[in-house]
DNA sequence: GCCAACGTTGGC
DNA sequence: GCCAACGTTGGC
């Protein structure tokens, strides 16, 4: 199994929408570079991602799981874009923000930190790890 | 709201 | 195939 991270605009698509749909999830939509769709194509039924709040908020806020893998996104004409479709699981504890996640130095290597333009990337089980033991501290 | 970073487009 | 121009993203 493993483990990813989502980014999206609260404005565009928050965690409460994604909550709001349920177990029926929600297929990821509007990803338009060829890294972040590559990431997506390598998504497996059951991997986990966290589902993070880009712009006003820079945090970490739930957890999601695909449920579709890669699959040609619906709002494409062209053909060359993919997308999968995730479900919510839970919410973090609390959110984990990008200014902490920038202070940890295990966090150092996560595209998050150092290349904050992706917007699908992967992450290693100990950063996960970390984002874990984080949201659970209070 | 600004600006830096970076990906994409299009002319040559 | 290169590279400049341009557009977009996202942190601050």
């Amino acid at each position: 199994m493993k483990y990813w991270l989502l980014k999206s605009e609260p404005s565009d698509w928050s965690w409460d929408d994604q909550k709001a749909k349920g177990a029926e999830g929600e297929p990821w939509t509007g990803v338009r570079n060829y890294q972040a769709r590559n990431m997506m194509r390598e998504m497996a039924l059951g991997d986990l991602a966290l589902f993070y709040h880009s712009q006003s908020e820079k945090a970490c806020v739930g957890i999601v799981e695909v449920i579709h893998e890669a699959h040609p996104d619906p709002t494409d004409d062209s053909g060359k874009w993919d997308c999968v479709t995730v479900k919510a699981v839970r919410d973090l504890l609390r959110p984990v923000t990008l200014a902490e996640l920038k202070d940890d130095p295990r966090c150092a290597d996560m595209p998050l930190v150092n290349r904050p333009r992706l917007s699908v990337q992967p992450v290693s089980a100990a950063e996960w790890a970390v984002i874990e033991e984080r949201a659970a501290e209070d």
